[in-house]
DNA sequence: CTCACATTTGAATGCCTTTCAAAACACTGG
DNA sequence: CCAGTGTTTTGAAAGGCATTCAAATGTGAG
């Protein structure tokens, strides 16, 4: 079912993913769909989990590797940001995000799924640098986010090579 | 009438700010609004370009004055930033970057104001640093649209201060 | 005054989400 | 095997939306 709703996203854009698309392909209603996720959010946000599920599974994997923790900042990098203009998971993040003041779940989950992020990025900043990794580790998944926003609108003048260098940058000289 | 879709979007939210409730609040039919902006996006664009205007000539006067070049930047950032979770001129923002990519108006909107914060952080940045200014400008107006989202959506543990900080490490030691 | 052109209206179209009653289904205790 | 209870599924209905369109109204130049 989640699959079914990636593909039309993937397909026809965030703009034709609607429960009633969704229920012609499937065969079935667009009201049973409203029961089942709850509402269109509700889908939107399972269909966000579903994926993050995903990435953070090849996450663990790059974490737990010999790598040194310089590279493995790196693949975490490329892991987050999005694969190219348009790509799905960010649509559906920057979908989300005008909606996460007014429903508590939404909130609760970007909250969630933030707190994997940085935790992971603290993890690593604390192999590289000394001082408090905290607020290095906020201040570095915010321009994790400006750069994602960047490429997803595809900024001309950004490559994920040079998004990349701005994370390294953040790093304190050793 | 930008005005009162400005004070329909600050009293009622994104979710009520529609061509039909406009209509309605100004006397006039949701057809000729249709008519007038070319399309919703068309009212929502032309909604952030009025707001961002503003910011503008308040961003000149920043930059003229006198302060050191530090502060004339932290000044820069309290106009960038949202004023507060749920500002409704970074919810516009967040509300078009979905967009972007299907709509060439949006695009280069969005190119076109991104520039004047991009030109204007060069300027303090050169007043600032050494090297070359491009990048940094690049790197710190990335971050400061994560943080502008985070402070957006009100993430915990963040607060403008602190925001400022993070702008602030971007700085090179002099 | 007239004609061409722009604006405004209001209704129609075709979409959407959500709700709801009724039907179908699944399961449990007898 | 049956009855009864609770959950899913259906299909239609309600209500809202943006957009289109023909008709009506305004407007400004020659």
């Amino acid at each position: 079912m989640l699959q079914e709703a990636w593909d039309l996203l993937v397909e026809r854009g965030l703009a034709d993913l609607s429960l009633s698309e969704l229920g012609r392909r499937l065969e079935t209603s667009a009201g049973h769909l409203s029961y089942y996720f709850g509402s269109k959010n509700g889908l939107l946000l399972e269909l966000l989990r579903w994926s993050e599920d995903e990435l953070i599974g090849q996450l663990e994997v790059v974490l737990a590797s010999q790598q040194p923790a310089e590279e493995r900042l790196r693949q975490l990098c490329v892991l987050f940001f999005p694969r190219h203009p348009g790509d799905p998971r960010w649509l559906l993040w920057v979908e989300l995000w005008p909606r996460v003041m007014h429903e508590p779940s939404l909130r609760e989950a970007q909250r969630e799924l933030d707190t994997v992020w940085r935790d992971a990025l603290a993890d690593l900043l604390a192999e590289l640098t000394d001082g408090d990794v905290e607020p290095l580790a906020q201040r570095m998944l915010a321009l994790l986010d400006g750069l994602s926003v960047a490429l997803l609108t595809d900024q001309p003048g950004l490559t994920p090579e040079k998004a990349w260098e701005h994370v390294r940058a953040l790093l304190p000289v050793r």
